[in-house]
DNA sequence: GTTGTGTTCTGAACATGTTCAAAAAAAGCC
DNA sequence: GGCTTTTTTTGAACATGTTCAGAACACAAC
């Protein structure tokens, strides 16, 4: 049986070792030309040393993807200091997300291509990454909380995660965008950021009221 | 070299066996518990016949969704017929292909991490799968023409594509709807389209033409 | 009918993700 | 140190998508 952390030192290093070789490889010749037996003589160990640490190919694009949250947790709190302008917090959240995954674009696509399938434990909406997904939401309440936008009280808990949610959607528009630099992205970023931030503003005002709650009740009955 | 279309009819009657075999062992057993070799068998063929007629075990899954863009080339003119109501022609249509793909939950599934790669030939955003994208888009045109709304003439070029890839989203969220009956994504549809429609018609309004022209400004500098 | 040519089909071979029994190494215990 | 137990590592075996050289077939031309 797969255990979750090594029990030894020297394991965590093979352990490493592996996911080394592998993101490397992935990095350099694509996810799909990568075979395992390449990762596992890249490492410096049997094949079957790679699937005693990682139950298949697609968990070490996992490990990809768990390196990018580390890094940015350790990012985002410098980031939110630097302004309380809503605006540039969550452009800085989205535009460091897609920064990280463009320098591996398709390593990334593999990454998609396994989270599309709703029953597969590494889907971003599973219960399997579900802390790895709070924390990006968290991160989105964070760059709210002490903005310099007031959030009417009753969107305080769903307004995260519609954000993670956008956030989700101009993702899934980096994917297909071949335009250099992703400048379609940088474009429609700016474009519904502005948007956005101007309809949460808006929603404060007490004559929108009626509308935000109908908004909301439809938000909450599609996805409870 | 495979050829695009059988000579004889009784290739095509091979064919044609092959798909149906693979599409039913597809339902009764998912995609990635199906295997090639299977298929041929089921089909009574070599296992090399399926790759004479098809490139990749992708490729049958694609057969599907030709299938239903077929089903539903015959059955959308008449429903247009039904009714002028802008709301409910584009429930009919999304709501149509819904249901199609509903009875195929797997498989539509296995279509979706195949299309999710836009480096895949099969990507719904490639230019192989250009006709069967146009003659989507076409259905949304058919809807606006000859229904009780009047549309802006700066909208006539956009709106249908827009409207697809309205429906594109509403299919994301599909996937990774498990409530019963897909209620969810009954009670998203029913409240999106809602709004939808409103838009449209304020967009029609003297005093929203700038804020269309912005908005139209900002799609089209993204998806040029 | 024979020959030639293009089409359809076969099945063995190959590549690669994955499994697993067993060996090797390490750790724990006396 | 020697013994037992646990952890780590190995490499061969297996399953399945895919390829391919050639066999079988169909059909036209004569």
């Amino acid at each position: 049986m797969r255990r979750e952390k090594p029990a030894t030192a020297k394991a965590e290093e093979t352990r490493e070792r592996i996911v080394d070789a592998a993101l490397e490889l992935f990095r350099k010749e694509g996810f799909d030309e990568t075979t395992m037996r390449d990762i596992a003589a890249e490492a410096g160990v049997a094949t079957g040393a790679a699937y005693y640490y990682f139950g298949s190919k697609e968990e070490l694009v996992m490990a990809f993807y768990v390196r990018t949250a580390e890094e940015a947790r350790g990012l985002l709190p410098s980031i939110m200091e630097r302004s309380t302008d809503l605006r540039k917090r969550l452009h800085a959240i989205i535009d460091l997300r897609l920064s990280q995954f463009a320098k591996h674009r398709r390593l990334f696509i593999a990454l998609a291509r396994i989270g599309i399938d709703p029953a597969h434990p590494l889907s971003p909406f599973g219960k399997d990454t579900r802390s790895l997904r709070d924390e990006s939401i968290d991160a989105f309440r964070a760059a709210l909380q002490g903005s310099n936008v007031r959030i009417p009280k009753d969107l305080h808990d769903e307004l995260p995660t519609l954000l993670w949610l956008y956030m989700m959607g101009v993702i899934l528009f980096w994917i297909f965008d071949d335009s250099p630099g992703e400048a379609r992205t940088r474009t429609l970023l700016d474009g519904t950021l502005d948007l956005i931030v101007r309809l949460i503003q808006l929603s404060g005002l007490p004559l929108m009221g009626p509308v935000r709650r109908r908004l909301l009740r439809t938000i909450k009955a599609a996805t409870i």
